[in-house]
DNA sequence: ATTGGGACCTGCTCGC
DNA sequence: TGCGAGCAGGTCCCAA
């Protein structure tokens, strides 16, 4: 899915173009993306006007005047779109929100992975979040959180990096991004990390995200993350290791590896990543 | 406690 | 050109 810098971006797309409008119906093809049902959140969400856009981990959550709050989540291939009405159709599109002044919220999803769910309230909304760690850009994801956790386990650090009780919001792309810079081997056990090499990969998963952020995303294929606008991201022009397997590293000019790792792709420097 | 595998779905790319 | 294998940014569930 998109990670947290994808996702953020597209809060921020919606924040700047969907407040203030008001949901006039949805239509839809697969019920099983539409929580807790169909029905629910239809009736939920009619006539209610958005009045904020926020994000937890990889969620977009769009903030409604009657309380309610619409939690997404974009899984793999997952893209939130703001359209006009009379613009052409989106590929994978499953869900649209008919807003008011002739625009439209298009939910696609090319693999149906992705779902949105209608929550109540505030109140509501904590059971989305049970499980998950702290913000990775917010004040709770201190060092010395991260040196507890880590310290506790011995799977591969960059499983733990990507584990959402751990970290929200960390994916595959920034998990191997963030560990090329800080030059760690990516299947080392979390707790045979040195204090100095957990300090630098504190230091670096929040560096790639700003990174991320600051290029909208990252956009590696088609049918993959975009923007509310339907612009690709730019962060995987910048991209050290991420689906580099058999090309050069900028860095030592020796070659990318990929391996599977917990059953996920993972790429990384061999030379550089002790 | 941790891992490995499959499931959920669909489409694209690559090698033969 | 055609065909099957392998791959995909996520998460959940189950068995070992």
């Amino acid at each position: 899915m998109p990670e947290l810098p994808e996702v953020e971006t597209i809060r921020r797309g919606l924040e700047k173009r969907i407040v203030g409008l008001t949901i006039q119906k949805v239509s839809y093809d697969t019920p099983k993306m539409l929580r807790p049902n169909p029905e629910k959140l239809a009736k939920g969400v009619k006539e209610a006007k958005i009045v904020k856009v926020g994000r937890r981990a990889k969620m977009p959550l769009v903030f409604l005047d009657n309380q309610g709050i619409l939690a997404f989540h974009l899984k793999l291939n997952g893209q939130l779109l703001v359209r006009r009405a009379s613009d052409p159709p989106d590929k994978y599109v499953h869900l649209t929100f008919f807003l008011d002044r002739g625009w439209e919220l298009r939910f696609a999803e090319l693999r149906k992975f992705g779902w949105v769910k209608l929550v109540k309230n505030k109140e509501e909304l904590k059971v989305l979040d049970g499980d998950l760690g702290p913000e990775p850009l917010g004040d709770d994801f201190s060092l010395k959180y991260f040196q507890k956790v880590l310290g506790k386990t011995a799977r591969a650090i960059k499983i733990v990096l990507m584990d959402q009780k751990i970290i929200a919001g960390v994916g595959n792309i920034y998990a191997a991004e963030a560990l090329f810079y800080a030059g760690i081997d990516p299947q080392r056990p979390a707790k045979g990390l040195t204090e100095e090499e957990v300090k630098r990969l504190h230091q670096k998963v929040i560096w790639v995200l700003k990174q991320g952020i600051k290029y909208e995303g990252a956009t590696d294929r088609d049918a993959a993350y975009r923007q509310v606008t339907g612009e690709p991201g730019h962060y995987q022009e910048h991209f050290a290791v991420y689906a580099k397997a058999g090309e050069k590293c900028h860095k030592c000019g020796g070659k990318v590896k990929r391996i599977n790792l917990g059953g996920r792709g993972t790429y990384f420097c061999p030379k550089c990543q002790k």
